[in-house]
DNA sequence: CAATAACCGTACCCAGGGGTACGAAAACGT
DNA sequence: ACGTTTTCGTACCCCTGGGTACGGTTATTG
């Protein structure tokens, strides 16, 4: 009871600290008012979490945790390529652009100078732990022959790249809203065909 | 000469700034240490720029110009489009991952809820400005069927995807260093590559 | 060369917020 | 029910850095 409890509290604060960070972003985010929204004092959270970085590695470590479990679920497909792609992209997408990923990234970002370790830890938990499952998916089709191409993770790349286009950054920005599920679904499909366009089993050639 | 001197100072205190943003990131960049390093004094900093954030908005306006000035000239070409794509998207990167214009990225992400305006601007002269002679640069291949598709926005954003990747946003995060002009060049080749395989001419068919 | 404007340096003000200390209150275990 | 531990609320320290005021100094103009 006591672990159990003592659990969903610290998942509260950081429900509410993800909340005030998109709201204020995090400079203006303070201490004072992430622990009164919470009910919490100041001195819990500094007990809990060490500092405000602190605080926000441990955002970062609990999201990342989020990612690789919906995104795991999509990378053990047998389902023809076309689906999985569709899929993986699509769960990726919402994601990637969703309010507190995209809140958490402006962090790191702005961060990025004066604690690095915080980006090592974002890309630890997100990209080294996603991209290397998604090679080997990508591989796996290649030997049943269903996709063709000479580096596995350039491809994977190539599907980011295509998946997401500049819309991230321009989230970061602020200039994008979190586009609906029509939208990001529509990302996916033409994502899918044009990577299938590419990779496609009936495209064996060149692209050194 | 007296037009002409305040321009070459108000471009040194500048450079100054985007040295000093890029080394301390925004937060840590202090007015006052940007105005001892130009051999300027503060009040000046604040005639000339209003605040802090107005100071980061002359260098956005500022590399937005230089943006345009560079990449203007790779979008008249009457080359081959593999030419032009390759020396528009070795540019682009050589831009968009260069020390300055990440030190400004990161300043307008981070400061993206305090002053939406400062990424409106950085749309205004970065993307907005030279999205729109690239949509026009491949739709007058399409006239000449050097290339195909339906939707030539879609088309350059497919570009924009292969060619970065999530590079940019990895160099934001400080994962990535900075690439050298040889890792530069073969992002652009494979990214031309890619694209002159989804939308050559011999390519002609579906992706709807 | 005088007069005027711009600029430099310095000193100052002040709000905000990170981080700490401590007594009161509540929650928990026994 | 009682003692222990955790957490709450508050008050406090203190330093950084944005922004302003002003006298002295150096350019610019006529």
């Amino acid at each position: 009871m006591k672990r159990a409890s003592r659990d969903r509290r610290r998942d509260e604060i950081l429900d509410v600290a993800v909340q005030v960070l998109s709201e204020r972003g995090y400079r203006d985010a303070s201490m004072l008012e992430i622990a009164n929204r919470a009910a919490a004092s100041k001195e819990t959270l500094y007990a809990w979490f060490g500092d405000k970085q602190g605080l926000l590695a441990a955002l970062i470590e609990r999201n990342a945790q989020l990612v690789q479990a919906v995104l795991a679920g999509h990378l053990k497909g047998e389902a023809p390529p076309e689906r999985v792609l569709f899929e993986f992209g699509r769960a990726l997408l919402e994601l990637l652009l969703g309010d507190s990923a995209v809140a958490i990234n402006r962090a790191v970002i702005a961060e990025a100078k004066s604690d690095p370790a915080l980006a090592r830890t974002l890309a630890a938990g997100g990209r080294q732990a996603v991209l290397p499952s998604f090679i080997r998916l990508l591989e796996r089709y290649a030997e049943h022959e269903e996709l063709k191409f000479d580096d596995a993770a350039q491809a994977a790349e190539d599907f980011l790249g295509l998946l997401l286009g500049d819309t991230q950054i321009r989230r970061l920005h602020g200039v994008l809203p979190r586009p609906g599920k029509a939208q990001i679904e529509a990302r996916a499909v033409r994502a899918t065909r044009a990577f299938l366009l590419l990779y496609g089993r009936e495209r064996m050639d060149e692209l050194s």
